[in-house]
DNA sequence: TTCATGGTTCGGTCCTCATCGAAGCATTCT
DNA sequence: AGAATGCTTCGATGAGGACCGAACCATGAA
Protein backbone atom coordinates (compact mmCIF):
# COMPACT_ATOMS: atom_id res chain seq x y z
CA UNK A 1 0.00 0.00 0.00
CA UNK A 2 2.16 2.89 1.34
CA UNK A 3 5.28 0.94 -0.60
CA UNK A 4 3.06 1.99 -3.84
CA UNK A 5 2.41 5.53 -3.04
CA UNK A 6 6.36 5.88 -2.39
CA UNK A 7 6.73 4.05 -5.94
CA UNK A 8 4.39 6.68 -7.88
CA UNK A 9 5.66 9.32 -6.43
CA UNK A 10 9.06 8.75 -7.16
CA UNK A 11 7.98 7.65 -10.75
CA UNK A 12 5.77 10.69 -11.11
CA UNK A 13 8.53 13.01 -10.64
CA UNK A 14 10.80 11.14 -13.53
CA UNK A 15 7.55 10.14 -15.63
CA UNK A 16 7.59 13.54 -16.94
CA UNK A 17 9.32 13.76 -20.16
CA UNK A 18 10.63 17.51 -19.86
CA UNK A 19 12.22 16.22 -15.99
CA UNK A 20 13.39 13.04 -17.39
CA UNK A 21 15.41 15.04 -19.98
CA UNK A 22 16.57 17.21 -17.64
CA UNK A 23 17.37 14.58 -15.28
CA UNK A 24 19.10 12.43 -18.19
CA UNK A 25 21.32 15.91 -18.21
CA UNK A 26 22.27 16.21 -14.48
CA UNK A 27 23.24 12.41 -14.80
CA UNK A 28 26.66 13.90 -16.42
CA UNK A 29 27.21 15.02 -12.73
CA UNK A 30 28.04 18.57 -13.50
CA UNK A 31 25.72 21.27 -12.07
CA UNK A 32 23.67 23.30 -14.58
CA UNK A 33 21.79 26.04 -14.31
CA UNK A 34 18.08 26.80 -14.79
CA UNK A 35 18.20 27.93 -18.33
CA UNK A 36 20.75 25.71 -19.16
CA UNK A 37 18.52 22.72 -18.37
CA UNK A 38 15.02 24.63 -19.92
CA UNK A 39 17.05 24.63 -23.26
CA UNK A 40 17.96 20.68 -22.66
CA UNK A 41 14.36 19.56 -21.83
CA UNK A 42 12.87 22.39 -24.93
CA UNK A 43 10.83 24.14 -22.56
CA UNK A 44 10.63 27.62 -21.39
CA UNK A 45 12.17 28.97 -18.24
CA UNK A 46 9.00 29.01 -16.06
CA UNK A 47 7.73 25.59 -17.16
CA UNK A 48 11.25 24.37 -15.97
CA UNK A 49 11.30 26.67 -12.92
CA UNK A 50 8.57 24.90 -12.34
CA UNK A 51 9.92 21.61 -12.91
CA UNK A 52 13.11 22.16 -10.96
CA UNK A 53 10.91 22.91 -8.08
CA UNK A 54 9.51 19.98 -7.94
CA UNK A 55 12.67 17.54 -8.67
CA UNK A 56 14.15 19.66 -5.48
CA UNK A 57 11.13 19.22 -3.34
CA UNK A 58 10.73 15.25 -4.47
CA UNK A 59 14.64 15.02 -3.20
CA UNK A 60 16.09 14.12 -6.35
CA UNK A 61 17.77 17.10 -7.05
CA UNK A 62 19.50 20.19 -4.63
CA UNK A 63 20.29 23.09 -5.76
CA UNK A 64 22.61 25.75 -4.94
CA UNK A 65 22.19 29.44 -5.58
CA UNK A 66 25.62 30.55 -6.65
CA UNK A 67 25.30 34.65 -7.29
CA UNK A 68 22.23 35.40 -9.61
CA UNK A 69 22.55 31.58 -10.79
CA UNK A 70 21.43 28.39 -9.54
CA UNK A 71 22.75 25.30 -10.12
CA UNK A 72 20.83 22.44 -9.76
CA UNK A 73 22.57 18.51 -9.39
CA UNK A 74 21.31 15.16 -8.33
CA UNK A 75 20.79 14.59 -4.93
CA UNK A 76 22.69 11.77 -4.60
CA UNK A 77 24.97 9.25 -5.97
CA UNK A 78 22.07 7.17 -5.02
CA UNK A 79 19.67 8.76 -6.70
CA UNK A 80 21.87 8.82 -10.18
CA UNK A 81 22.48 4.51 -9.55
CA UNK A 82 18.30 4.44 -9.65
CA UNK A 83 18.48 6.50 -12.93
CA UNK A 84 20.94 4.04 -14.28
CA UNK A 85 19.25 1.00 -13.23
CA UNK A 86 15.60 2.47 -14.76
CA UNK A 87 17.79 3.28 -18.24
CA UNK A 88 19.23 -0.26 -17.63
CA UNK A 89 15.37 -1.79 -18.32
CA UNK A 90 14.63 0.94 -20.82
CA UNK A 91 17.26 -0.25 -22.81
CA UNK A 92 17.04 -3.82 -23.03
CA UNK A 93 12.98 -3.14 -23.51
CA UNK A 94 13.11 -1.01 -26.42
CA UNK A 95 14.07 -2.04 -29.63
CA UNK A 96 14.75 -5.61 -29.57
CA UNK A 97 18.33 -5.58 -30.50
CA UNK A 98 20.92 -8.13 -29.98
CA UNK A 99 23.69 -6.41 -28.21
CA UNK A 100 22.53 -4.38 -24.92
CA UNK A 101 23.48 -0.90 -24.20
CA UNK A 102 23.48 2.45 -26.03
CA UNK A 103 23.22 2.19 -29.67
CA UNK A 104 25.98 4.72 -29.67
CA UNK A 105 29.15 2.96 -29.57
CA UNK A 106 31.04 6.49 -28.27
CA UNK A 107 28.95 5.80 -25.05
CA UNK A 108 29.32 2.48 -24.48
CA UNK A 109 33.30 3.53 -24.78
CA UNK A 110 33.74 5.62 -22.05
CA UNK A 111 31.02 7.84 -20.55
CA UNK A 112 30.98 9.45 -17.79
CA UNK A 113 27.96 8.53 -14.95
CA UNK A 114 27.19 10.59 -12.74
CA UNK A 115 30.88 11.69 -11.77
CA UNK A 116 32.75 9.10 -12.80
CA UNK A 117 33.73 6.64 -15.70
CA UNK A 118 31.87 4.07 -16.51
CA UNK A 119 31.86 2.22 -20.23
CA UNK A 120 34.09 -0.31 -21.16
CA UNK A 121 37.07 2.02 -19.93
CA UNK A 122 35.25 2.33 -16.43
CA UNK A 123 35.04 -1.68 -16.04
CA UNK A 124 38.79 -2.34 -17.65
CA UNK A 125 39.65 0.47 -14.82
CA UNK A 126 38.20 -1.58 -12.02
CA UNK A 127 39.67 -5.37 -13.52
CA UNK A 128 42.99 -3.28 -13.62
CA UNK A 129 43.06 -2.22 -10.11
CA UNK A 130 41.83 -5.77 -8.82
CA UNK A 131 44.20 -7.51 -10.62
CA UNK A 132 47.05 -5.63 -9.47
CA UNK A 133 45.84 -5.46 -6.21
CA UNK A 134 45.21 -2.15 -5.08
CA UNK A 135 41.37 -2.94 -4.63
CA UNK A 136 39.96 -6.07 -3.39
CA UNK A 137 36.68 -7.34 -3.88
CA UNK A 138 35.12 -8.87 -0.26
CA UNK A 139 32.57 -8.31 1.69
CA UNK A 140 29.79 -5.61 0.19
CA UNK A 141 31.59 -4.74 -2.47
CA UNK A 142 35.50 -2.86 -2.79
CA UNK A 143 37.98 -1.88 -0.52
CA UNK A 144 40.79 -0.21 -0.76
CA UNK A 145 44.43 -2.59 0.15
CA UNK A 146 46.87 -1.34 1.79
CA UNK A 147 49.26 -0.63 -0.98
CA UNK A 148 46.34 0.66 -2.39
CA UNK A 149 46.59 3.85 -0.57
CA UNK A 150 50.26 4.20 -1.29
CA UNK A 151 49.81 3.92 -4.86
CA UNK A 152 47.40 6.71 -5.19
CA UNK A 153 49.65 8.91 -3.18
CA UNK A 154 51.68 8.59 -5.61
CA UNK A 155 50.07 9.69 -8.53
CA UNK A 156 48.46 12.54 -6.19
CA UNK A 157 45.26 11.53 -5.15
CA UNK A 158 45.10 11.76 -1.07
CA UNK A 159 42.86 9.09 0.13
CA UNK A 160 43.31 9.93 3.25
CA UNK A 161 41.08 12.93 2.49
CA UNK A 162 38.43 11.05 0.63
CA UNK A 163 38.19 8.84 3.60
CA UNK A 164 37.20 11.88 5.50
CA UNK A 165 34.19 12.62 3.85
CA UNK A 166 30.86 10.77 4.65
CA UNK A 167 31.01 9.03 0.88
CA UNK A 168 32.23 5.93 0.77
CA UNK A 169 35.36 6.10 -1.02
CA UNK A 170 35.08 3.03 -3.36
CA UNK A 171 31.55 1.44 -4.47
CA UNK A 172 30.65 -0.83 -7.19
CA UNK A 173 28.34 0.30 -9.62
CA UNK A 174 26.75 -1.86 -12.35
CA UNK A 175 27.28 -0.97 -15.95
CA UNK A 176 24.00 -1.16 -17.47
CA UNK A 177 26.06 -0.74 -21.42
CA UNK A 178 28.45 -3.88 -20.35
CA UNK A 179 26.60 -5.41 -17.76
CA UNK A 180 29.89 -5.61 -15.63
CA UNK A 181 30.68 -3.42 -12.56
CA UNK A 182 32.88 -0.21 -12.55
CA UNK A 183 34.91 1.53 -10.15
CA UNK A 184 32.50 4.26 -8.41
CA UNK A 185 32.82 5.99 -5.12
CA UNK A 186 34.79 9.28 -4.31
CA UNK A 187 37.70 7.17 -5.43
CA UNK A 188 35.95 6.74 -8.77
CA UNK A 189 35.59 10.30 -8.96
CA UNK A 190 39.19 11.39 -8.20
CA UNK A 191 40.11 9.14 -10.75
CA UNK A 192 37.70 10.58 -13.28
CA UNK A 193 39.18 14.31 -12.42
CA UNK A 194 42.92 13.19 -12.79
CA UNK A 195 41.57 12.07 -16.06
CA UNK A 196 40.08 15.60 -17.07
CA UNK A 197 42.81 17.38 -15.42
CA UNK A 198 45.41 15.64 -17.52
CA UNK A 199 43.33 16.18 -20.17
CA UNK A 200 43.88 12.42 -21.22
CA UNK A 201 40.05 12.87 -22.04
CA UNK A 202 37.90 15.36 -23.10
CA UNK A 203 33.24 15.44 -22.68
CA UNK A 204 31.42 15.40 -25.58
CA UNK A 205 29.84 18.83 -24.90
CA UNK A 206 26.28 17.09 -25.55
CA UNK A 207 26.32 14.52 -23.90
CA UNK A 208 27.57 11.62 -21.02
CA UNK A 209 30.43 10.54 -23.96
CA UNK A 210 33.68 10.67 -23.06
CA UNK A 211 36.56 10.73 -26.16
CA UNK A 212 39.94 9.78 -24.94
CA UNK A 213 43.05 11.34 -27.37
CA UNK A 214 44.96 8.39 -28.45
CA UNK A 215 48.22 9.51 -26.49
CA UNK A 216 45.80 10.04 -23.28
CA UNK A 217 44.71 6.44 -23.67
CA UNK A 218 47.89 5.09 -23.55
CA UNK A 219 49.29 6.95 -20.41
CA UNK A 220 45.55 5.65 -18.53
CA UNK A 221 46.59 2.59 -19.72
CA UNK A 222 50.37 2.29 -18.74
CA UNK A 223 49.13 3.92 -14.85
CA UNK A 224 45.89 1.76 -14.03
CA UNK A 225 45.94 -1.21 -16.44
CA UNK A 226 49.79 -1.86 -17.26
CA UNK A 227 52.01 -4.38 -15.26
CA UNK A 228 49.40 -6.40 -13.70
CA UNK A 229 50.73 -8.71 -11.50
CA UNK B 1 17.77 13.54 -25.46
CA UNK B 2 17.04 9.82 -26.39
CA UNK B 3 17.93 8.81 -23.20
CA UNK B 4 15.87 11.29 -21.28
CA UNK B 5 12.62 9.96 -23.34
CA UNK B 6 13.34 6.56 -22.27
CA UNK B 7 13.30 7.53 -18.62
CA UNK B 8 9.88 9.35 -19.08
CA UNK B 9 8.27 6.30 -20.57
CA UNK B 10 9.41 3.55 -17.61
CA UNK B 11 8.74 6.35 -15.08
CA UNK B 12 5.55 7.34 -16.16
CA UNK B 13 4.50 3.72 -16.27
CA UNK B 14 5.41 3.81 -12.04
CA UNK B 15 4.26 7.03 -11.59
CA UNK B 16 0.62 6.43 -11.49
CA UNK B 17 -1.04 5.82 -7.97
CA UNK B 18 -3.26 2.52 -9.17
CA UNK B 19 -0.24 0.98 -11.04
CA UNK B 20 2.80 1.50 -8.82
CA UNK B 21 0.29 -0.27 -6.02
CA UNK B 22 0.29 -3.17 -8.85
CA UNK B 23 3.77 -3.53 -8.99
CA UNK B 24 4.44 -3.05 -5.81
CA UNK B 25 2.26 -6.18 -5.56
CA UNK B 26 3.84 -8.09 -8.09
CA UNK B 27 7.09 -7.40 -6.27
CA UNK B 28 5.87 -10.17 -4.08
CA UNK B 29 7.02 -12.61 -6.77
CA UNK B 30 3.59 -14.40 -7.08
CA UNK B 31 1.97 -14.26 -10.34
CA UNK B 32 -1.48 -11.98 -9.75
CA UNK B 33 -4.80 -12.37 -11.92
CA UNK B 34 -6.47 -8.92 -12.82
CA UNK B 35 -9.04 -8.84 -10.52
CA UNK B 36 -6.74 -9.45 -7.56
CA UNK B 37 -4.60 -6.37 -8.56
CA UNK B 38 -7.98 -4.37 -9.32
CA UNK B 39 -8.35 -4.87 -5.92
CA UNK B 40 -5.19 -4.09 -4.86
CA UNK B 41 -5.05 -0.31 -6.52
CA UNK B 42 -8.11 0.47 -5.47
CA UNK B 43 -9.88 0.55 -8.85
CA UNK B 44 -12.59 -1.48 -10.97
CA UNK B 45 -11.65 -4.01 -13.24
CA UNK B 46 -12.18 -1.98 -16.38
CA UNK B 47 -9.08 0.37 -15.30
CA UNK B 48 -7.64 -2.11 -13.79
CA UNK B 49 -7.11 -4.28 -17.45
CA UNK B 50 -6.51 -0.37 -19.36
CA UNK B 51 -3.37 -0.45 -16.56
CA UNK B 52 -1.93 -3.72 -17.05
CA UNK B 53 -2.32 -3.20 -20.69
CA UNK B 54 -0.44 -0.59 -20.52
CA UNK B 55 2.67 -2.49 -18.07
CA UNK B 56 2.73 -5.23 -20.75
CA UNK B 57 2.92 -3.40 -23.46
CA UNK B 58 5.37 -0.94 -21.91
CA UNK B 59 7.41 -4.66 -21.13
CA UNK B 60 7.63 -4.25 -16.76
CA UNK B 61 4.52 -7.22 -16.69
CA UNK B 62 4.12 -10.40 -18.49
CA UNK B 63 0.85 -12.07 -19.03
CA UNK B 64 0.09 -15.70 -19.29
CA UNK B 65 -3.47 -16.66 -19.78
CA UNK B 66 -4.46 -19.74 -17.96
CA UNK B 67 -8.25 -20.43 -18.38
CA UNK B 68 -10.39 -17.66 -17.99
CA UNK B 69 -7.77 -16.45 -15.98
CA UNK B 70 -4.81 -13.95 -16.71
CA UNK B 71 -2.02 -14.13 -14.36
CA UNK B 72 0.18 -11.35 -14.16
CA UNK B 73 3.99 -11.08 -13.21
CA UNK B 74 6.93 -9.06 -13.21
CA UNK B 75 8.86 -9.22 -16.72
CA UNK B 76 12.23 -9.91 -15.08
CA UNK B 77 13.99 -9.91 -11.69
CA UNK B 78 15.89 -6.75 -13.85
CA UNK B 79 12.23 -4.96 -13.31
CA UNK B 80 12.29 -6.05 -9.97
CA UNK B 81 15.93 -4.74 -9.46
CA UNK B 82 15.16 -1.37 -10.54
CA UNK B 83 11.79 -1.06 -8.65
CA UNK B 84 14.19 -2.04 -5.21
CA UNK B 85 16.36 0.95 -6.36
CA UNK B 86 13.49 3.12 -6.46
CA UNK B 87 12.50 2.16 -3.19
CA UNK B 88 15.31 2.43 -1.89
CA UNK B 89 15.45 6.31 -3.33
CA UNK B 90 12.13 6.82 -1.45
CA UNK B 91 12.87 5.37 1.51
CA UNK B 92 15.94 7.84 2.06
CA UNK B 93 13.80 10.63 0.99
CA UNK B 94 10.32 10.30 2.79
CA UNK B 95 10.11 11.42 6.66
CA UNK B 96 13.46 12.30 7.08
CA UNK B 97 14.17 9.60 9.36
CA UNK B 98 17.14 8.11 11.60
CA UNK B 99 17.19 4.54 10.73
CA UNK B 100 16.42 4.21 6.80
CA UNK B 101 14.16 1.29 5.88
CA UNK B 102 10.39 0.22 5.96
CA UNK B 103 9.08 1.31 9.27
CA UNK B 104 7.52 -1.77 9.34
CA UNK B 105 10.09 -3.78 11.55
CA UNK B 106 8.49 -6.98 10.25
CA UNK B 107 9.76 -5.99 6.53
CA UNK B 108 13.17 -5.07 7.81
CA UNK B 109 13.97 -8.58 9.37
CA UNK B 110 12.58 -10.59 6.05
CA UNK B 111 10.44 -10.08 3.45
CA UNK B 112 10.53 -11.62 -0.15
CA UNK B 113 12.07 -9.73 -2.69
CA UNK B 114 10.69 -10.82 -6.09
CA UNK B 115 11.48 -14.61 -5.29
CA UNK B 116 13.94 -14.67 -3.10
CA UNK B 117 14.86 -13.62 0.96
CA UNK B 118 15.88 -10.01 1.75
CA UNK B 119 15.82 -7.91 4.78
CA UNK B 120 18.37 -8.93 8.15
CA UNK B 121 17.39 -12.68 7.56
CA UNK B 122 18.44 -12.35 3.70
CA UNK B 123 21.57 -10.68 4.33
CA UNK B 124 22.15 -12.80 7.42
CA UNK B 125 22.05 -15.60 5.07
CA UNK B 126 24.08 -14.52 2.83
CA UNK B 127 26.96 -13.92 5.29
CA UNK B 128 26.94 -17.44 6.73
CA UNK B 129 26.96 -18.86 3.24
CA UNK B 130 30.34 -16.53 2.43
CA UNK B 131 31.75 -17.51 6.12
CA UNK B 132 31.89 -21.11 5.25
CA UNK B 133 33.00 -20.96 2.09
CA UNK B 134 30.17 -22.26 0.30
CA UNK B 135 29.60 -19.05 -2.21
CA UNK B 136 32.57 -16.63 -2.86
CA UNK B 137 32.89 -12.86 -3.13
CA UNK B 138 34.80 -12.03 -6.67
CA UNK B 139 35.23 -10.67 -9.66
CA UNK B 140 32.19 -9.48 -10.44
CA UNK B 141 29.70 -10.30 -7.44
CA UNK B 142 29.10 -13.72 -5.98
CA UNK B 143 30.66 -17.41 -7.24
CA UNK B 144 29.31 -20.39 -5.97
CA UNK B 145 32.77 -22.98 -4.78
CA UNK B 146 32.99 -26.08 -5.25
CA UNK B 147 32.32 -27.38 -1.73
CA UNK B 148 28.80 -24.99 -2.15
CA UNK B 149 27.45 -27.74 -4.85
CA UNK B 150 27.75 -30.45 -2.81
CA UNK B 151 26.24 -28.73 0.01
CA UNK B 152 23.04 -27.85 -1.58
CA UNK B 153 22.39 -31.02 -3.28
CA UNK B 154 22.53 -32.31 0.26
CA UNK B 155 20.06 -30.27 0.83
CA UNK B 156 17.76 -31.01 -1.99
CA UNK B 157 18.71 -28.28 -4.53
CA UNK B 158 20.17 -29.25 -7.59
CA UNK B 159 22.84 -26.40 -8.23
CA UNK B 160 23.75 -28.43 -11.96
CA UNK B 161 19.37 -27.80 -12.79
CA UNK B 162 19.81 -24.43 -11.81
CA UNK B 163 23.03 -23.47 -13.87
CA UNK B 164 21.07 -24.93 -17.30
CA UNK B 165 18.56 -22.01 -16.44
CA UNK B 166 20.01 -18.91 -18.49
CA UNK B 167 19.19 -16.99 -15.30
CA UNK B 168 22.19 -15.92 -12.83
CA UNK B 169 22.57 -18.45 -10.37
CA UNK B 170 24.08 -16.04 -7.91
CA UNK B 171 23.50 -12.53 -7.85
CA UNK B 172 24.17 -9.81 -5.43
CA UNK B 173 21.26 -7.87 -4.14
CA UNK B 174 21.65 -4.55 -2.47
CA UNK B 175 19.21 -4.32 0.20
CA UNK B 176 17.30 -1.35 0.82
CA UNK B 177 16.56 -1.74 4.77
CA UNK B 178 19.93 -2.55 5.45
CA UNK B 179 22.15 -1.38 3.03
CA UNK B 180 24.21 -4.37 2.48
CA UNK B 181 23.82 -7.26 -0.10
CA UNK B 182 21.35 -10.20 0.10
CA UNK B 183 21.65 -13.42 -2.06
CA UNK B 184 19.50 -13.82 -5.52
CA UNK B 185 19.33 -15.07 -8.35
CA UNK B 186 17.99 -18.30 -9.15
CA UNK B 187 20.22 -19.78 -5.75
CA UNK B 188 18.08 -17.41 -3.89
CA UNK B 189 14.88 -18.31 -5.50
CA UNK B 190 15.31 -21.72 -4.53
CA UNK B 191 16.29 -21.27 -0.83
CA UNK B 192 13.49 -19.17 -0.41
CA UNK B 193 11.57 -21.78 -2.00
CA UNK B 194 12.70 -24.39 0.39
CA UNK B 195 12.10 -21.97 3.03
CA UNK B 196 8.43 -22.15 2.07
CA UNK B 197 8.27 -25.85 1.34
CA UNK B 198 9.61 -26.78 4.85
CA UNK B 199 7.11 -24.12 6.42
CA UNK B 200 9.94 -22.59 8.44
CA UNK B 201 8.17 -19.05 7.65
CA UNK B 202 5.29 -17.81 5.92
CA UNK B 203 3.92 -14.95 4.13
CA UNK B 204 2.03 -12.02 5.29
CA UNK B 205 -1.19 -12.25 3.48
CA UNK B 206 -1.03 -8.57 2.67
CA UNK B 207 2.20 -7.94 1.63
CA UNK B 208 6.01 -8.91 1.10
CA UNK B 209 6.75 -9.38 4.79
CA UNK B 210 7.90 -12.52 6.05
CA UNK B 211 7.70 -14.42 9.54
CA UNK B 212 9.65 -17.13 10.57
CA UNK B 213 8.81 -19.72 12.76
CA UNK B 214 10.25 -20.23 16.08
CA UNK B 215 11.35 -23.55 15.27
CA UNK B 216 11.80 -22.67 11.51
CA UNK B 217 13.98 -19.73 12.35
CA UNK B 218 16.10 -22.46 14.50
CA UNK B 219 16.17 -25.10 11.57
CA UNK B 220 17.36 -22.04 9.02
CA UNK B 221 19.91 -20.66 11.51
CA UNK B 222 21.21 -24.38 12.62
CA UNK B 223 21.56 -24.91 8.48
CA UNK B 224 22.56 -21.49 6.50
CA UNK B 225 24.38 -19.94 9.62
CA UNK B 226 25.73 -22.05 11.98
CA UNK B 227 29.40 -23.73 12.72
CA UNK B 228 30.94 -21.08 10.70
CA UNK B 229 34.33 -21.98 10.15
C1' DT C 1 -27.70 -24.77 -24.86
C1' DT C 2 -27.95 -21.79 -21.29
C1' DC C 3 -25.96 -19.56 -17.45
C1' DA C 4 -22.18 -17.62 -14.76
C1' DT C 5 -17.56 -15.73 -14.24
C1' DG C 6 -13.18 -13.34 -15.54
C1' DG C 7 -11.52 -9.77 -18.73
C1' DT C 8 -11.48 -6.49 -22.31
C1' DT C 9 -13.40 -2.69 -25.17
C1' DC C 10 -16.14 1.50 -25.75
C1' DG C 11 -17.95 6.24 -24.68
C1' DG C 12 -18.18 9.96 -21.97
C1' DT C 13 -16.88 12.68 -17.82
C1' DC C 14 -13.75 14.81 -14.96
C1' DC C 15 -9.48 16.37 -13.09
C1' DT C 16 -4.83 16.91 -12.85
C1' DC C 17 -0.91 19.05 -14.56
C1' DA C 18 2.15 20.80 -18.17
C1' DT C 19 2.62 24.92 -20.66
C1' DC C 20 3.36 29.75 -21.68
C1' DG C 21 3.04 35.12 -21.36
C1' DA C 22 3.43 38.67 -18.35
C1' DA C 23 4.69 40.55 -14.21
C1' DG C 24 7.61 40.44 -10.06
C1' DC C 25 12.27 39.67 -7.21
C1' DA C 26 16.95 39.36 -6.73
C1' DT C 27 21.60 39.97 -8.05
C1' DT C 28 25.23 41.86 -10.69
C1' DC C 29 27.19 45.27 -13.90
C1' DT C 30 27.90 50.09 -15.33
C1' DA D 1 21.39 55.34 -9.17
C1' DG D 2 19.69 52.77 -13.42
C1' DA D 3 19.89 48.91 -16.55
C1' DA D 4 20.40 44.11 -17.56
C1' DT D 5 20.35 39.29 -16.50
C1' DG D 6 18.70 34.94 -14.19
C1' DC D 7 15.02 33.02 -12.15
C1' DT D 8 10.50 32.60 -9.81
C1' DT D 9 5.48 33.45 -9.20
C1' DC D 10 0.85 34.23 -11.05
C1' DG D 11 -3.12 33.42 -14.00
C1' DA D 12 -5.26 31.33 -17.69
C1' DT D 13 -5.41 27.87 -21.25
C1' DG D 14 -5.34 23.38 -22.96
C1' DA D 15 -4.45 18.48 -23.47
C1' DG D 16 -3.63 14.06 -21.88
C1' DG D 17 -5.15 10.44 -19.25
C1' DA D 18 -7.49 8.14 -15.26
C1' DC D 19 -11.84 6.63 -14.15
C1' DC D 20 -16.30 4.26 -14.26
C1' DG D 21 -20.75 2.10 -16.23
C1' DA D 22 -22.41 -0.53 -19.75
C1' DA D 23 -21.94 -3.45 -23.36
C1' DC D 24 -19.17 -7.02 -25.30
C1' DC D 25 -16.04 -11.48 -25.83
C1' DA D 26 -14.22 -15.85 -23.96
C1' DT D 27 -13.93 -19.64 -21.08
C1' DG D 28 -15.85 -22.98 -18.02
C1' DA D 29 -19.91 -25.06 -15.57
C1' DA D 30 -24.78 -26.94 -15.44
Amino acid sequence: MKAGTDLALIGSLVGEPARANMLAALMGGTALTASELALEAGVTLPTASAHLAKLADGGLARVTRQGRHRYYRLADHQVAAMLESIMGVASTLGPKKVLPGPRDTGMREARVCYDHLAGTMGVALLDGLCARGIIERNEDGLELSATGAAFFAGIGIDVGALRKGRRPVCRACLDWSVRRSHLAGSLGAAIYDKVMVEKWARRQPDGRAVTFSPKGRANFNRLFLADAA
